[in-house]
DNA sequence: ATCCGTGCAAAGAATTTGCATACAT
DNA sequence: ATGTATGCAAATTCTTTGCACGGAT
């Protein structure tokens, strides 16, 4: 039985009113501001807990960290390969993928991630100039 | 400049007369038959080495280790959630994903990478009996 | 009273790196 | 001869885990 712990209320709420994609090292240091006494562990120990129960999202991407997302609506990510940043795409999310990819397939597809990379806004026009 | 070397070439070589998707791991494992002495630094950076130069694939997916793929020609990887084995999908990848996704976008979309999970044909199978 | 969550520190998994030597050019 | 590649081991990075204690039910 889940016991509530003010800790993963802050870290959920933290998720909710941050939609940076932050890693685990980037929440851990934005609770230490109200719990300063808060590990890392604990902080992992309910990302985790979190994401298995749909309340957060995992997203990894190949290189360095996972980062987290308390928007649990299915959306695409971009990732820019200049600066690092996250960021949410406004593209509907291709529903019927996976159905295609069965198509020619012989097992089950239950699901599909997808993310995009190239250069966020911020970093494309630095290259402009 | 590049320097020749057997152990890289076995390496190359590996992976592209087994298309299992193997780890550095598994790659160190069976290069070792024929190089007992071979470090997994080296596999790992002949690996890193080979992926820059775009002569294989480095596919990360979340959990484990990295995967490699000897075959660079845009296709998609569907991976198991029970067994974790990595098959490669015979859907044509849409190279017009990221241009679609460009037009919600302000910055510039070069490329996307889709993973597809669920069960393998074999792993399904199971569940069904 | 029970037992789940926490903090702390150590352990673990995956990968990278510094250094001296071996090898390709 | 020059400089890259290797083997080895230590270091790094990210994440998980064991344990004793504190807090929620």
């Amino acid at each position: 039985m889940l016991k509530y712990s003010k800790q993963r209320e802050s870290i959920k709420n933290y998720l909710d009113t941050h939609r940076i994609h932050p890693t685990a090292e980037t929440v851990y240091s934005a609770i230490r501001q109200d719990f300063p006494n808060i590990s890392l562990g604990t902080v992992y120990r309910n990302l985790n807990l979190l994401a298995d129960r749909g309340e957060i999202l995992r997203i990894s991407y190949g290189s360095g960290p996972d980062r987290y997302d308390g928007n649990t609506k299915p959306h695409y990510h971009f990732i820019c390969t200049s600066c690092d940043t996250m960021l949410d795409l406004k593209m509907e999310p291709l529903m019927h993928l996976h159905e295609l990819a069965e198509e020619t397939f012989e097992g089950i597809i239950t699901n599909h991630v997808t993310h995009f990379f190239g250069l966020c806004p911020e970093c494309s026009n630095k290259k402009n100039f």
